[in-house]
DNA sequence: CGGTTGACCACGT
DNA sequence: AACGTGGCCAACC
């Protein structure tokens, strides 16, 4: 029988945390191409909104998705980026104490 | 219903 | 290199 299509917002939601969810440890990727990835290119602020919501006890690793200017910012979010750069380097990925990432491009996930 | 905000981005000046 | 602008669209007031 047919089922009435997917909501677009959740569809949308749920590609976003499959890619996420895929991101590979010790790699990064950026707002934009998780849009891209997710198959909604052009939304990249909307994947934030996403990762916004996201519940304090998740498993996602939401700390590999970085902005594309490679750098962390922290206000209005300073808890999280503060975890973010912890997470990261453990990760061995070198952040410095304002957030910027050293060699984003070495770092970057690119699937196949 | 319109305006503002936001874990963004590309492009112009 | 620092801003400004337009685009994106869900949530909130």
């Amino acid at each position: 029988m047919t089922r009435p299509a997917p909501e677009p917002d959740q569809s949308f939601r749920e590609a976003v945390l499959a890619v996420v969810a895929d991101i590979p440890k010790g790699r990064l990727t950026t707002y934009g191409q998780v849009a891209l990835l997710a198959g909604f290119p052009g939304r990249a602020r909307q994947v934030g909104w996403v990762l916004s919501g996201l519940p304090s006890g998740t498993r996602l690793p939401w700390h590999r998705v970085v902005n594309a200017a490679g750098y962390i910012p922290s206000k209005g979010r300073e808890i999280s980026a503060v975890e973010q750069i912890r997470r990261l380097r453990k990760e061995r990925i070198e952040v410095d104490d304002r957030g910027t990432i050293r060699d984003l491009g070495s770092h970057l996930w690119r699937p196949e």
